[in-house]
RNA sequence: CGCGGGAUGGAGCAGUUCGGUAGCUCGUCGGGCUCAUAACCCGAAGGUCGUCGGUUCAAAUCCGGCUCCCGCAACCA
């Protein structure tokens, strides 16, 4: 065992973008790191386990001029909330690296510097197209129908100089690792796509900015700011010390072990990421592993439907290990899973009150009961134990294994084998049945034994998943809980248990009672959102964005106009679309509207609604129709429209002000 | 023919590589037990494995056609 005390574990979260509070599909990501490194660390290893946040950008700077504070201040504010929620939740992270820190600016500038010097970074003219929300930059190529492909919001004309990463220079060394370290990419079906990715032709990366202040400077070219692949990516060397004399422990930990992403931003890790450290010369990453997305019920987030997604409101009402347990255990290996407050309820209920809690608590109690609370030397082996034996002290290699090829849900579910035996053992032994004959105080006494033995296993290997909870069954069984090592789950090392009842380690929630509770609040919010007698504040959209102010007479250069809708059909070429004939006053026009999702074509006809009327004509669906002019609908909050709508008293091509 | 994923008892999923009694969790119903958090244990009902056809002694599994759903992409000015 001793020469496994030097192996070392290094992991990492995505650092996060502190533009907005963090959800709960941030905290799934962050509490399956946790789980992972406390596992290593009860396991002996050496664990580095890093997060942090991605403080620079375009939308920061934005955000932050709306507040009217310095984008320094927006951030550290949100990465104060930020590092609050992972206290709450019990991550265990060692470090916690913000791109703004200063030995992170350095080492970002030294390696940016390094690539430009030996020509792996060179200047070039960016003509392209900046989406903002995005904060990309897009050629006119990738561009769709001059808007940003990826979120299709507006991009604006940049001819910036810029300094590109040569990426295209090491497609066939990517596709070498890929091949010789099969591991490399998480999970497999993932690994197809980045090769089919690169197949597609590796364009070179842009990795500065001259339009954007809110950055690190690139020093020997101040006008540019390094833009974010080269900041971000460098977060997990630089908080090692690389670069910088902060730190020291780039020798010790490096190459990560694990970079843990969510699907979104895996090509970047497996990618561009590679391709850095290939230009660097340093080791790549072991593993990157692209987890799925936590989806609301019914596919998309939604109010609405009653789901809480904060994840302080879901651990102040449940408990945070409860959340943990539902995160950890409920979203399959490398796919997505679903949110819902029901089923949320359910693995509370079934898991961790019946079976866990209610295993703890019936154990305690008997060994209390017929005891006096101390099991007594003089046990008796009998029928049945065998069976749960062997399940028992199978169970630490069969966990181990399930968390090194991340199965997490199979490591929990390989532990609740072990409670459920447990609960079927305490029917099949009968303890009091035992317990009536004096003469049975010895197989008594190895039940209990039993029981107990099988409860420290689970406590021990559930601590990394349920920190807080472990120590609580501990304190019942009477163990100290820095004895309960990965080496300790030795069948009988314990000789024998003095156990003390505690308080219910899950208390069972009435599921009906409960969901009646939250549709009531949301009803309550539905109410508050109708026109009561004193109009009370209502609910608001999130996230709004502003712009920057216009003057009047800017405003007035755009039409907008009422027009009523003559004809409407869903296309066949498009699910997102419609396709709308609209009498403006004057004459017939066609609008093309992404509302095909809310609207059937019945619900438009004869309506009067509202356009803009002098858009620049579009074509769409490759030149087969053109969109002259656009309707005018607002966000909904599960991500619909809604059209504006006008009285039929009104009539077509009335101006709108 | 844009790329990919999926369709299995009421719900959520496994099984499909290398054909051969269709399995798990939750729910429902019945029974047992009383140590325990109305918990636990046992049993039952419930599926022509999306559809049509092919190969085969035998198909959820292999082959082909089709339908529907979900991402992404085309695109929601």
């Amino acid at each position: 065992m001793d020469f496994m005390e030097n192996k070392k574990f290094y992991i990492t979260t995505p650092i996060y973008y502190p533009s907005d509070k963090l959800h709960i599909g941030h905290s799934y990501t962050t509490v399956a790191c946790d789980a992972l490194a406390r596992f290593k660390r009860m396991q002996g290893y050496d664990v580095m386990f890093l997060t942090g946040t991605d403080e620079h950008g375009q939308k920061i700077q934005d955000k932050a001029a709306a507040k009217g504070i310095t984008p320094q201040q927006y951030v550290d504010e949100i990465v104060a909330g930020i590092q609050d929620l992972w206290k709450l939740m019990n991550i265990s992270h060692d470090r916690f690296v913000r791109t703004t820190d200063p030995y992170h600016v350095e080492t970002v500038q030294k390696i940016f510097k390094q690539l430009y010097e030996q020509g792996d970074i060179y200047k070039g003219c960016y003509k392209g197209h900046y989406c903002k929300p995005c904060e990309s930059f897009w050629t006119e190529s990738q561009l769709k129908d001059g808007k940003c492909p990826d979120c299709g919001g507006d991009v604006y004309q940049a001819e910036e100089e810029a300094y590109f990463f040569r990426t295209g220079k090491y497609a066939e060394r990517l596709l070498k690792l890929y091949k010789d370290v099969p591991d490399f990419i998480q999970p497999e079906s993932r690994r197809n796509e980045m090769i089919a990715f690169i197949n597609q032709g590796l364009q070179d990366t842009c990795v500065s900015r001259t339009s954007v202040k809110w950055g690190i400077p690139v020093d020997f070219d101040p006008n540019h700011t390094v833009y974010v692949w080269v900041d971000a990516l460098s977060n997990y060397i630089s908080a090692l010390g690389y670069g910088n004399e902060t730190y020291n422990d780039y020798q010790r930990y490096w190459p990560a072990d694990l970079h843990m992403v969510g699907k979104e931003i895996l090509r970047f890790h497996t990618i561009i990421w590679p391709a850095m450290l290939m230009a660097l010369d340093l080791p790549l990453p072991r593993r990157v592993f692209g987890h799925g997305w936590l989806l609301l019920d019914g596919g998309k987030m939604s109010k609405s439907k009653g789901n809480v997604v904060d994840p302080v409101v879901l651990c102040d009402r449940y408990s945070v290990d409860a959340i943990r347990y539902f995160l950890l255990r409920e979203i399959p290996f490398g796919n997505d899973g679903i949110f819902s407050n029901e089923a949320l309820i359910n693995r509370i209920n079934a898991d961790l009150a019946n079976d866990l809690g209610n295993l703890l608590s019936r154990t305690v109690s008997m060994v209390e009961k017929y005891f006096g609370g101390t099991i007594p030397a003089q046990r008796a082996e009998g029928e049945f134990d065998s069976e749960l034996k062997e399940l028992v002290e199978a169970m630490p290699q069969k966990v181990s294994n399930c968390m090194d090829k991340l199965l997490i849900p199979q490591a929990l579910a390989e532990i609740f084998k072990g409670i459920q035996r447990a609960n079927k053992y305490i029917d099949e032994t009968a303890p009091w049945v035992l317990a009536k004959d004096e003469a049975n105080s010895a197989r008594l006494a190895g039940v209990m034994y039993n029981l107990c033995e099988t409860l420290r296993f689970a406590a021990t290997l559930l601590q990394p998943f349920l920190p807080d909870t472990a120590p609580r069954m501990a304190a019942q069984l009477g163990l100290d809980v820095s004895t309960m090592s990965f080496d300790s789950l030795v069948y009988g090392k314990v000789e024998s248990y003095t156990v003390a009842k505690g308080e219910v380690l899950f208390p069972r929630i009435d599921a009906a009672k409960e969901l009646a509770e939250l549709e009531a609040a949301h009803q309550a919010a539905v109410a508050a959102a109708q026109p009561a007698q004193p109009v009370e504040k209502p609910a608001a959209a999130e996230n709004i964005e502003h712009l920057p102010e216009v003057s009047f007479d800017d405003f007035c250069k755009v039409e907008l106009r009422v027009a009523k809708v003559m004809d409407c059909q869903q296309l066949k070429e498009s699910k997102k679309l419609l396709l709308l004939t609209l009498f403006d006053g004057e004459k017939e026009r066609t609008i093309l509207s992404g509302i095909a999702k809310w609207y059937a074509p019945a619900d438009l006809i004869g309506k009067n609604v509202g356009i803009v009327a002098n858009l620049a004509p579009r074509p769409m669906l490759k030149g087969k129709y053109v969109s002259e002019g656009m309707v005018m609908a607002a966000d909904m909050p599960d991500g619909g429209a809604s059209a504006v709508f006008f009285p039929d008293d009104v009539l077509p091509g009335s101006a709108i002000h």
